[in-house]
DNA sequence: CAGTGGTCTAGACCACCAA
DNA sequence: TGGTGGTCTAGACCACTGC
């Protein structure tokens, strides 16, 4: 072990770019007093999954990139290669990041296949499923109510955009979303657009507007079809379905879409893994 | 399992315990010819994890326990400190094992506060629960029936447990659960027992019977309230009601008890997280 | 204080991939 | 062949826990 530049220097070594947690001057870089971010101090590989976080939040590589080597990035952040990789790890084990070995870390993606539909827990009961086909009922700009603004971060009144439409699985109606964009961020979106594109939603979200979403949250419940549900899950007025709100969020937990799934479950479930 | 019977004592004691994937033989142990685990050869680490894995099996250490410190273990299976950490790490990840700073490493168990009612996702749409409210309504054995035999992994008339409770949530009845259990491993299991006992079903189950519970699959429908549901969840008939099927396994993947809960979703949702 | 897990480093070799 | 991630080791120091 040769010339530690770390922890003692033979001498009065400069200052490492990223500080330790140690008794040393609190002058770390991006978690500095005034950014507010991190709360005190957290391990050097923590700060370097921050710090990476932060380029794929600013998008310094978009989704399917190779972002660099470890042994770059261990250059750049002036840690050794150890440290990268266990913040990488981290990134990796939270979906962000994939790693390929021989080839290098990627920016996860939507439109990868392995990662597609990882939201759609819908499942046939007999085996494995087709392709659902999609039908975009409706896509229109609204105001946000007070519960659609509450749970997408915005004000009541402002700007979102409505989608709402329709999967078949075996060619039967399966699956009615309401969809609540923030309208900013989704700026343009049209019912054409939507419907010409092939592929999941969330990938088109990526490359269209820049928006990945990063995890979700979804509350279940067991409802009644109403008269209109009925009529579009070509369902008896009363069946029971299953409701799924989900909050989708990107990068550091804002919420970026809402939707409303209404599932028949006649012939599919829910698959949900507990661990 | 007596005095380490994992390797060579230390009379020959030149080949490591445990193979390296080089070019030396092929003659790890645990993955050897003949007892088809797992495929081939796998990374040291991962040969660690499994006899850790065995050694939980076997209950050298059972729930609560601590198990030998990363530096006993590297010991014991020669390697280092950082591939026995390696291991524990990913132990850790499937919740089998749960560290603790300055104290040590400790097998996961359902009485802790943090991990009971891991499994159970039901939360009210205010806030925060109470703790349930259980009442066993029956408890008796029964000859299991083709599907329940399929899913257990046993032979159809093979001796199973049937129990029946439900659960109250702020004094109204909200769960109902029938529960299937193999008859051997839960031999000697009755109505009184389950009665008198406080604290999760799968804490009972542990101290008990040494059965744990590591993982389930869960399957989702909604359905209909018939009149005996009805009656016990006192709903309408025709209500729609959550169905949750469960099939919770122990270690190796081995099915220990399959569940069906129908839950009240009026004032209750089955929260989820997506990652 | 001694012992535990937690962090960080440095360097070696491997398996995989692409050119 | 060179570059990437994957594994393994060895050693240092840290933070936390309990005696």
């Amino acid at each position: 072990m040769i010339a530690n530049t770390i922890m003692n220097p033979s001498s009065t070594d400069v200052q490492p770019s990223v500080q330790n947690n140690t008794s040393s001057t609190t002058t770390a870089l991006g978690t500095g007093p005034g950014t507010g971010a991190t709360p005190a101090f957290s391990p050097l590989y923590q700060q370097i999954k921050n710090l990476i976080l932060r380029s794929l939040e600013e998008g310094e590589w978009k989704p399917g990139d190779v972002i660099p080597s470890e042994q770059d990035l261990a250059a750049r952040f002036k840690v050794s290669q150890g440290t990268v990789r266990k913040a990488i790890d981290e990134l990796a084990s939270d979906n962000l990041v994939v790693r390929r070995q021989g080839k290098g870390t990627y920016v996860a993606t939507h439109a990868e296949r392995h990662i597609q539909y990882r939201f759609l827990r819908l499942q046939s009961d007999a085996g494995e499923d087709d392709p659902a086909q999609r039908a975009i009922i409706e896509c229109k700009r609204q105001r946000a109510s007070a519960d659609v603004a509450r749970l997408l971060a915005l004000r009541s009144g402002d700007p979102v955009i409505f989608v709402r439409r329709v999967l078949s699985m075996q060619g039967a109606p399966t699956i009615l979303e309401d969809i609540w964009l923030p309208g900013l961020p989704f700026k343009g979106l049209s019912l054409e657009a939507l419907s010409s594109d092939r592929g999941p939603m969330y990938a088109f979200f990526e490359r269209e507007f820049g928006v990945r979403m990063v995890r979700a949250d979804e509350k279940i419940k067991a409802v009644a079809a109403t008269e209109d549900l009925a009529h579009l899950l070509v369902t008896p007025i009363g069946h029971p379905l299953l409701s799924v709100e989900r909050t989708s969020y990107t990068y550091n937990d804002v919420p970026m879409e809402l939707r409303r799934g209404l599932y028949r479950t006649d012939t599919h479930h829910y698959k949900n893994e507990l661990n």
